[in-house]
DNA sequence: TGACAGTTGCGAATGATTCGCATATCCATG
DNA sequence: CATGGATATGCGAATCATTCGCAACTGTCA
């Protein structure tokens, strides 16, 4: 993330009423440096270690507002703590390796325009979806 | 679920080393009942109701036992606590109407088909996945 | 029927997440 | 560039769903 691109990020956080506190700046590092799924206290972790005085519970209310903001997104796997990771452009989903845990992330339109066609059939429209699907390496 | 059915399904279980308690009995009993799709705290209030004296925490047991067993499945949205339904013969997709909370179940054979297909062009072979729609009316 | 591994109930423990509240700090405004 | 006052923070205590430890039972199968 661009130094540019980071100032009008938090210029957005600021228009939106949502102050720009050290701590906030912080967690917007850690997450933008990220390259895998965190969850809160791995994020928290990192933080301190970048030499970041923030607490944990601050780390989850901080996590909730830039959320609400859209600026990251929540991920939720079977029964671990959630995850973090930054809001990208497009939509997609992931695929969990049961063996190594990593999550690889995918998209693909037919599959969201199917979506979207069995919502309409029964009346509905999406807000939002979850798909996950949950892998092992292929026998080689 | 005819008595017949039960049976073979208890005999099933004791086959595989689990007891058919008069607890597990109860919530087999209970969660065949249903039709929605009701948390531990759920079954365990309905499993009384009945007249069966059971405890919250081998509610949870027995669900869990119930599941590795295959009889039973665990739903985990979006931040509540877990559902259970009973294992169905054939897999099927969750939609969730936001506004009033309703579970809606649907299949589509070209997802699962995609799914696959997805996996395989990257190396993996699905195990299980999870696909949840989180949808509200369209406007009529 | 008897033995005993598998189960239960209870309450305490856990783990992730949230809350209350007193204190500290952003930042639009002057 | 100082300042007010709404917003945030930190701390520890509180929640909530779920799990565990352990002593007391009870299906099952021989």
């Amino acid at each position: 993330m661009s130094k540019e691109r980071r100032k009008r990020l938090e210029q957005a956080l600021r228009g939106a009423g949502v102050r720009v506190t050290r701590q906030r700046a912080a967690l917007l590092g850690v997450i933008a440096a990220a390259s895998d799924h965190p969850d809160a206290a791995e994020l928290h972790a990192r933080a301190v270690a970048a030499g970041a005085g923030v607490s944990l519970a601050t780390v989850y209310r901080t996590l909730t507002t830039l959320q609400a903001q859209g600026v990251i997104d929540k991920l939720e796997f079977q029964g671990e703590p959630a995850r973090w990771e930054a809001a990208d452009e497009a939509h997609h989903d992931h695929m969990i390796d049961l063996d190594s845990g990593a999550v690889i992330e995918f998209t693909d339109d037919r599959i969201e325009r199917l979506q979207a066609e069995i919502a309409a059939e029964m009346g509905y429209e999406i807000v939002h979806h979850r798909l996950e699907l949950y892998v092992r390496k292929s026998r080689g």
